[in-house]
DNA sequence: CAGTGGTCTAGACCACGCA
DNA sequence: GCGTGGTCTAGACCACTGG
């Protein structure tokens, strides 16, 4: 099997291994492709090949003149990609984010199967509001696993600040490198209504997403309730 | 603007715009690496170069041991691949395509705009209906230039079948090779709930499309709107 | 079988970042 | 000035397609 695989998707994966064991960190470059070529034994546009192929990935930057570094996810307005989030002066900026409710319970079946923990264990739910100019736009409802993420269960409310990921990595060193999400339409119900502030018993925007970690492992399962009239979403297709 | 840009990228635009002049068809491969790289003066390596950027571009097919060939795109499915169009034994399939109306009138401005046509000339507008299983999903509403499309003036109705890029490239010999897409969520109106028979006074998908040929310019503007029951999107992210 | 694109090599020089 | 990645060359051989 391995035998017949060119040498640049070997090499590929012998990074991609390396990458998940977390042999660098985000501020320290991989080796030159130079040396890289020198110490597997091939030459360096082979290797050079294996490094695009990691960096179309997503999983490598390259920076000429300074090295190449692993790719430190942006998801600051990615993941949030399907709402207009502009403010007052029609400029885009992060929403607030605000923890409404912290539980240590039991996730239901489906959310302990996409995390990959046993049915039974108890995990760490999180109910968050976000919110743009004090309006409330999306609220989240978010499963983590307390092997990862026991550390979240005493910080204090307050602490939480508007971003969860960064949070994620700087307490609990868990790094999120990729995400799927699933989007659909849902009739809004009271709780909706009620939440944010809904004028019209209309729909809203459901947004199921499960992020990975650097090695694959699934860190979160979240599911987002939003505003459809902040709803906007652009893709090119061919 | 050329100054100093790499030679593979001045090939890419000198290739780029063969293409768009329809220079080869679908069915005919283009000239070798090896024929490109003499006419052209560079190393087969920065052939191979450009290449991979108009291949990545989606302009491009390679295929090894027969050639490369000018992109055919596939928008059977990709186009509507906002919704889950399941039929009732939950196989995937194309919808029916039933056209309501064929009107010759001035569009609106921002029609005209996007089309890149004088305000105050006619064009061709087509209502139409998608079903499933004899269940309208989507309603459309498409603007076509006479200038390019006027022989679907004449064309009976019920000869423009369920498919219409086919038909624009087969009667009028317009090729869309891309297009964008702006997804929104619009509260439903009276039209939308007699002609694709909702429930309730909910919300419909909203999806507003200008599609390109070849040559980069828009040859339609369509907008669809849609069950948002059947309303199914994921994405991957990273 | 001849011809295509796919992989790989071993060099060279260029453009950029940083100290 | 030095080291990085970026571009480019001129070959070689492999894997696949088609007659």
């Amino acid at each position: 099997m391995d035998r017949r695989l060119p040498r640049y998707q070997l090499l590929r994966d012998q990074l991609a291994a390396r990458i998940a064991a977390l042999e660098w960190r985000f501020d320290e470059p991989l080796p030159t492709e130079q040396e890289l070529a020198a110490s597997y034994g091939l030459a360096v546009g082979t290797v050079r090949k294996a490094i695009d192929v990691l960096e179309k990935e997503g999983a490598l930057s390259r920076f000429q003149g300074r090295g190449t570094f692993i790719r430190r996810a942006n998801f600051d307005r990615s993941l949030l990609r399907f709402f207009r989030f502009l403010d007052a002066r029609g400029r885009r900026q992060i929403p607030q984010g605000k923890i409404q409710s912290r539980k240590t319970k039991r996730p239901p079946a489906h959310v302990a199967n996409a995390l990959g923990i046993e049915a039974g264990i108890a995990a760490l739910q999180l109910k968050r509001l976000r919110l743009i100019d004090a309006k409330p736009l999306v609220s989240e409802e978010i499963w983590l696993p307390l092997s990862r993420f026991g550390k979240l269960e005493k910080l204090p409310i307050d602490d939480f600040g508007n971003l969860l990921y960064p949070l994620y990595e700087s307490l609990c060193g868990q790094v999120v490198a990729r995400a799927s999400e699933r989007l659909t339409i849902d009739l809004a119900n009271d709780s909706d209504i009620e939440t944010l502030k809904l004028q019209d018993a209309g729909s809203v925007v459901v947004i199921e997403r499960i992020a990975y970690g650097l090695d694959g492992s699934a860190l979160e399962w979240r599911i987002s309730r939003g505003n459809p009239g902040h709803f906007s979403y652009t893709v090119d297709i061919r």
